[in-house]
DNA sequence: CTGTTAGCGCCTTCAA
DNA sequence: TTGAAGGCGCTAACAG
């Protein structure tokens, strides 16, 4: 069996209580017991039970998530993973509490981080927009000591302490390099959809983009990136117009969300017998079915749930002040094409 | 506060072992008392704190995998992946024993599937070969009781519980689409290189591959493939001669391991001034730097962390009689590029 | 069929 | 500076 408190007791010669003292690195024991208990520990090779000792302490973590209002798919599932987190937080002793705002409104996300702040949680998770008031109200939180992460949208320059997120200019020279061998001898102009290049991770994907398509593709033309604030509606309109005013246009990148609009116009376009080489973002049913039909020839996916149980994972260490493995909590790009979809 | 166990009993007026026995399905209950608990549970919303649960328990779970002792960067990966989830099993109360067998060798894997069975452990992991003595001895594991679930390969038509691993032929199929798409308007023949059709992973992959180039892209022709026995000295050697009998080999689709060998025959090929468009599998340090280098196209991975916790959850599972959402253990295929790599 | 009681491994008063 | 004792939520003998 392996060795418990009792056993590290009976080696040092000392009571449970004084044990736990060391353990936790509280006050209260002199220097010589200290290194006759850690010696037992080292010797006998003992680790502590996390579960009991949670089970113990009864501590929870109270935690914030503030989240865009967004009727987009992507949006939704990190809802709703955080929802399940939530769900799942009974064992890990965590209860998060869900805020919305307004999405692409900063001034909103301030006030919400500040009506946050004021309930003290063990720390805050929001999906930022780049803009001072933010970074401000986020330089509050950290003034009073609560761990902030960044979720999906980084902001950049703030004192955040972690983004739980992909590296979006590297999603954006995926998407580059897949659109650029996929179009192959193809020759062109390409438009790019973005939701608001005022966020941080479609600003970040664009730059990635436009970066390789200038040095590895630049025998296309990239036309200026539209903006559909991730409604679908909008996304159509804009898509539909572009397509008629470019007839040369054989390529599409998707960087925000939308995509059921994107989906009705290149459905258009491919009924006028017209074939536009499509990378989107985020696997949905939506975007699911357009790589099946093959209007979207790949879609770049972050996984929502990962980057929730990423993020709460840092919250907590932050919490308790221990350290995180910044390599295991990066956030990968996954690729889908109409063959490897799960 | 949630509610515990004793909030149950309370409100159902019965003791806590009642109650226990109703949660855990056991004998000795009255079918009306046992009603009253169930009332008693969904009316207080209780859901059991399985930490402490396991803590009261304090039953462990010995499980045992057998792994091919194949020196290959995939194989020390889901070697290293099982000794982390082992030492992770601390908290799981699991342990995980490592038998090795020799790789491709059908009758050293029965042999240690019936030595392992010998031990009754509560589970049993294996990486199969599709072979008659190998379905013969997970028969007879079943025949004891011991959960069986198949690891990376799977045993068809065998009685295994779970296959832990990707689905292979979708892995062929998204190798040849980005193939075939990668390879625009080149034409000539490709290679196709595999550990051993005896391994059913390698075989499905290439069935899922000969498929899909046979009918959307028909204009290549697809050479036999050469089996490389996961081995790097072969491959190169095989990869090497291959280049040189067909001076008109465009692309290559490596489908098992031994990529070192492929790298130095592809550099070869590279120093001569050819170009190979080169879809690999398993992402390790050498098939990253092949990404990077562009001697490597496109890896497909597998994620062995993955596929090792996965198959320790179904075994869980399958020794407590729980169910399995099988939705949720199906393994991804991951397609890395040079700009997407973690 | 049902209840009592003593833990699982750890933490936390409260005394000494 | 140290120890004793009780309890976290659940389970499992052992009695009734």
């Amino acid at each position: 069996m392996r060795p418990t408190v009792h056993d590290i007791a009976a080696e040092a010669g000392v009571s449970l209580a004084t044990v736990d003292r060391v353990m936790n690195a509280r006050p209260g024991v002199r220097e010589k017991t200290r290194v006759r208990v850690e010696q037992a520990i080292e010797k006998l090779g003992y680790v502590r039970d996390v579960a009991a000792a949670n089970l113990a302490k009864g501590r929870i973590y109270p935690f914030t998530f503030i989240l865009p209002k967004n009727d987009n798919a992507f949006m939704a599932e990190l809802r709703q993973a955080v929802v399940e987190a939530n769900e799942q937080g009974r064992v890990e002793r965590t209860r998060i509490a869900i805020v919305d705002v307004p999405a692409f409104d900063a001034e909103a996300l301030a006030s919400a981080l500040d009506a946050a702040g004021a309930d003290e949680p063990a720390g805050i998770a929001l999906v930022a927009i780049e803009a001072e008031p933010v970074r401000a109200a986020v330089a509050r939180l950290k003034e009073a000591g609560i761990p902030v992460v960044t979720l999906v949208s980084d902001l950049e320059g703030s004192e955040r302490d972690h983004y739980a997120g992909v590296d979006n200019p590297a999603a954006g020279r995926t998407a580059a390099s897949l659109l650029g061998r996929f179009l192959g001898d193809r020759r062109g102009t390409i438009g790019v959809l973005a939701g608001s290049l005022s966020v941080r991770d479609h600003q970040n994907r664009f730059s990635g983009f436009s970066e390789v398509m200038a040095t590895q593709f630049p025998q296309f033309e990239i036309l200026p990136p539209m903006e559909g604030r991730d409604d679908a509606a909008i996304a159509e309109r804009l898509v539909g117009e572009a397509l008629a005013a470019h007839p040369d246009m054989i390529g599409i990148y998707s960087l925000g969300a939308g995509n059921r609009g994107l989906i009705a116009a290149l459905q258009q376009a491919r009924d006028a017998g017209r074939e536009i080489v499509t990378i989107a973002h985020e696997l949905s049913a939506h975007s699911r079915a357009a790589l099946e039909s093959g209007l979207f020839d790949a879609v770049l996916n972050q996984d929502a749930g990962h980057e929730v149980r990423s993020a709460i994972r840092v919250l907590k260490a932050r919490a308790d002040g221990t350290p995180v493995i910044a390599a295991q909590e990066r956030i990968r790009i996954d690729i889908f094409i109409r063959d490897n979809l799960p």
